[in-house]
DNA sequence: CTGAAAGCGCTTACAG
DNA sequence: CTGAAAGCGCTTACAG
């Protein structure tokens, strides 16, 4: 807690020299000995004032090039790093966002794989921003909703990026509610008021029909999961849409769903192949459920890609590695991750127009299973 | 940028009133229009000086419990919550941790699973104590380094954890060389100069023969992954320990390696099936090997469990849900997130003791499948 | 038990 | 083009 006390000595005439001999060092890991060097420790060196010093590195053409280039050789010669914190204080903003860890075990493989992509994409889009993320968690919807509050209020984040989003998301109300700047991956049912970014499923199952009927397919079938929710549901609108607009018939018992299980690929593909109207191509609601059609398409003897085409959807690690390779649509995650970040750097910055919704289209990524 | 200007405006006498009168509220989102109570608004309220205001809240018994009591109303009327920037700024420390996001597609689906499990536990510790992880990302190793680094030198954190270490991280290297505070999640070779928390491996197979040597099993094999990889290794020495501890031979073929595929359990069981002295039970190296395992010996008509005995490692979101539930080890994530969390505190806070490497043992989680 | 002073490292008007 | 002043909100000795 004394880390200061010992930089305390009274500092001989030659200081700037010393400085100069003494690159930054620290004696024992953290415990910071000689404290690192400063603005004016700079500008002491340089023989210029302390404002001169921050000019020529946040102002470079207030200052002449030739003082400038003593003020930079002062710079390497300490060491000098501007103090984040210093900045961030005098700023009164942390260049920070803070993001809910993604919840665990929900959704084994998929929804992890997905969320996990994103928080990577985040963190890069921060980057590119100079921010950085900020990791919090919470038990409960509640729980998170307080955590963002009190993040905001203690000013330790400048705002938030929020993903794993529910009708009505806790969070987003209270964000809401107190005019935090914020942005959401993923629908809420409130979007009127706050910007938010999502993936255009729709538009994906769509593209995947496309994809089939531009190849002749006509019997195409949709393997999804059980209605109620909206990733699941805008699938499956896809699929339905795509048919209608390739002037395809709907064929009745092509839209199979189930819950979310390892058994739904197989028990679908049996009940599709059973039918009269047998499809010549299937719809995936994810790759998972697209791996175990490939798998027991070819128990019955079919190759996949000749006989059957199968089209998944996430393009997750799997995908590329299963045999034939698949056919997916990829979610657009390092977009969405980018307009995320920029809107809300929008909103730190005070920008205040109307909340947007944007839409991304997943884009289709051709393999050999269709 | 001119956030504080409407700020200025000469305030009334009965600004204490005022201010109780409109709790703190914000225009428009982001603007800041009022700005927040700091601790002078408190103090004027109070009618003591900010640093009464400053003990009341960090030193409490320094207070008499009736000037507390002002103090604390007026907090409360005011919604005061203490500005963490200038906090950071005058201690110097930013409460915040350092750590790389885990690397993308790497090992998908296992290493994965850790990784997020990983992270997730170790912002759980990180806000016990009251700690936040700030994350960062690479391109390679050396841009790691260096980014480490300056996020240190700029006092962006005050320390780091790193995982999905590799022998001779450069990471490790340039923290050691800076003598900046950080932990190991993983071995990096060397040891002898930074903290470092593990899981033990070889103990976790070393159970897994235990236990299976308990139930009577005496022919106990083993499906791994080519050597090279220290946690494979280290795995594989395990059972090879187990056998001896359990004062069983060592059958030879009963050690099958193959490279991390979908298709290893099943090659690696057809083979062992195959051999004089079949086994009766499997330790696998990880549960996707092992619910491979389980599939083919499902396929020759064994039952898992009853016929076969087989164990896998890591208790990924899968291993509850196979048929048989598995049998498997599961990582002390979380222990080993609060360890490097705690550890990292001590250095800190200045603690120059040796560096120490601490290894915590998994836990078998019993299910159907031995 | 309470308050006056100093300072953490930087930036932003503003005056020269 | 450069420098003197003020201030961001808090805490930590220290004096009363």
């Amino acid at each position: 807690m004394d880390q200061r006390a010992p930089a305390d000595e009274p500092g001989p005439e030659g200081e700037a020299e010393r400085a100069q001999a003494h690159p930054p060092d620290h004696r024992r890991r953290g415990t910071g000995v000689h404290r690192p060097p400063t603005i004016n420790d700079v500008a002491r060196l340089a023989g210029v004032s302390r404002q001169t010093v921050s000019n020529s590195v946040n102002n470079p053409k207030r200052v002449s090039s030739q003082t400038r280039s003593r003020v930079q050789s002062a710079i390497e010669d300490l060491g000098y790093r501007p103090n984040r914190l210093a900045r961030s204080f005098q700023a009164q903003a942390t260049r920070l966002v803070g993001y809910q860890v993604p919840m665990e075990g929900a959704g084994a493989g998929w929804t992890q794989f997905v969320h996990h992509s994103f928080l990577h994409e985040l963190t890069r889009a921060g980057t590119e921003h100079e921010q950085h993320i900020l990791l919090l968690r919470a038990e409960d919807p509640d729980e998170a909703a307080a955590l963002h509050e009190d993040l905001y209020r203690t000013r330790t984040v400048d705002g938030f990026v929020l993903s794993e989003t529910r009708h009505g998301d806790p969070r987003a109300r209270r964000l809401c509610d107190l005019d935090v700047p914020f942005v959401t991956f993923g629908r809420t049912g409130m979007e009127d008021q706050h910007d938010c970014v999502d993936v255009d499923n729709a538009e994906g199952t769509r593209q995947a029909v496309r994809h089939l009927a531009d190849q002749g397919h006509e019997r195409i079938a949709y393997v999804g999961l059980l209605p109620g929710e909206p990733v699941a549901d805008e699938r499956a609108r896809g699929w339905h849409e795509g048919i209608h607009e390739a002037g395809l018939p709907l064929i009745e018992g092509h839209d199979v769903r189930g819950s979310h299980h390892r058994a739904l690929g197989a028990t679908a593909l049996d009940q599709l192949l059973d039918h009269p109207d047998a499809p010549t191509a299937i719809v995936c609601v994810l790759d998972e459920v697209a791996a175990a059609v490939q798998d027991r398409a070819r128990a019955h003897g079919l190759r996949v890609g000749e006989d059957l085409a199968v089209v998944g959807f996430d393009d997750t690690p799997i995908a590329a590695f299963l045999d034939p390779p698949l056919t997916t649509l990829r979610q657009p995650i390092r977009a969405a991750a980018q307009r995320c970040v920029t809107r809300l750097n929008d909103r730190i910055g005070g920008d205040a127009s109307q909340p947007r919704t944007v839409l991304l289209p997943p884009q289709l990524i051709a393999r050999d299973s269709a």
